[in-house]
DNA sequence: CGTAAAATCCCATATCTATGCGATGGGCCA
DNA sequence: TGGCCCATCGCATAGATATGGGATTTTACG
């Protein structure tokens, strides 16, 4: 059975090629293109893709908006995001929003009508210096961290905090003394340059 | 001048056809081919590779400690893991700890030959599988959240806490009274179901 | 235009946190 | 064995937080 493709995409000259593109490819079948996402749900509806190609600059709805209520709505359609924008901040909007792919738009058609079959496969297409970027993202620091100087004990303090616990719940978990915990805390906040649980936690939960 | 290549995988057929594979490719050039990791430093030191096949499951030190000292130590080396491992709790071990690309042994050659070009340039190869399991660690969650119930005020007073601001500088900071950011806490504890600062700061954190 | 929701402010107080100063015992290691 | 770090516990208190009960003013929207 063709993969069913919508097309969400601003710029008519593009869609029309995209379109084209989709229409004269084997196993692709073409069920919409559009220039806004203001009928998304309805076309969504009709029409039941199994793959969109979304653009992000859109007029009216953003294309990460509209991948969000995709993601939410249609579970098993899978957005594939074709943009020019490559700035982090787009990039992981809409990976959030629930992007299964991630493409700029100077990929060649073929490398396109590629990750489209990529995305119905159960893969994740993304262009190389998007696959870094994310792949970066998921680093953890290289920089020696505060958080490495605390004892152990005084980690399982923080831990214990961080999930929630105040002081009296974490001497009881960690069968200690209250005022020991308070210790424990005093030194946390030297190593870690902070004056609250809340900075503490916000630290060891942003490692 | 040729992309520097080392391996280190301890099944010897496999290392020995990989070594053969980057040998006769073009542009490639072998550094050096190892069955475990016990040299990695000295080696690295000696032959300066620009991208390391690693494999995962590698004799007295895994591949994904390995990752992690060579990422530290040698930043402008890549590493590309090629592993039967398809578990998530490998696969993000190995790329928290500094991965630039996952690969599953079932990659026919020339994706592998393709891969690390790639990763020389720049880009993060992943199976697709692999990718698509990368793409949905990050997705937001599609239930409901807690936090989607603040309202946009209460939504700055919790980021404010979350930053470390005590009630008295989110006042300053809102140009608010301090009494109305206790009422917006006051209406962010019960919508999150938390009775600290601590504990909604980790909700917000974790979200 | 009226009403509901949001945002603002006030008071009071039991409880908790932050922080100063001090102390004991165990383990490690030069 | 003497010194250092870790973990433990104690006391005291100023200041911050959690929570109860109320009230007024915008803002949004049918």
């Amino acid at each position: 059975m063709a993969i069913r493709i919508s097309i969400y995409e601003d710029n008519q000259p593009l869609r029309d090629a995209l379109s084209l593109l989709v229409q004269t490819t084997d196993n692709f079948e073409l069920t919409g293109a559009y220039g806004d996402c203001l009928n998304l749900e309805q076309q969504m509806v009709a029409h039941r893709p199994d793959v969109v190609l979304m653009d992000i600059d859109l007029p009216e709805i953003s294309g990460i908006e509209a991948t969000l209520k995709l993601h939410r709505q249609f579970p098993d359609t899978d957005v594939l995001i074709l943009t020019v924008f490559d700035d982090s901040d787009r990039v992981f909007e809409a990976i959030r929003a629930g992007a299964t792919g991630y493409l700029l738009k100077k990929t060649p058609p073929v490398r396109i009508l590629e990750a489209i079959q990529e995305v119905y496969e159960g893969g994740a297409p993304m262009s190389p210096g998007i696959a870094r970027r994310v792949m970066k993202s998921l680093h953890r620091s290289t920089a020696p961290h505060e958080l490495d100087q605390l004892t152990p004990r005084e980690a399982t303090v923080l831990a214990l905090l961080a999930a929630g616990n105040s002081y009296k719940m974490v001497a009881a978990e960690a069968a200690i003394s209250i005022d020991t915990v308070r210790t424990h805390i005093r030194r946390i906040y030297e190593k870690l340059h902070v004056h609250s649980v809340t900075e503490a936690v916000a630290k060891y939960l942003t490692r």
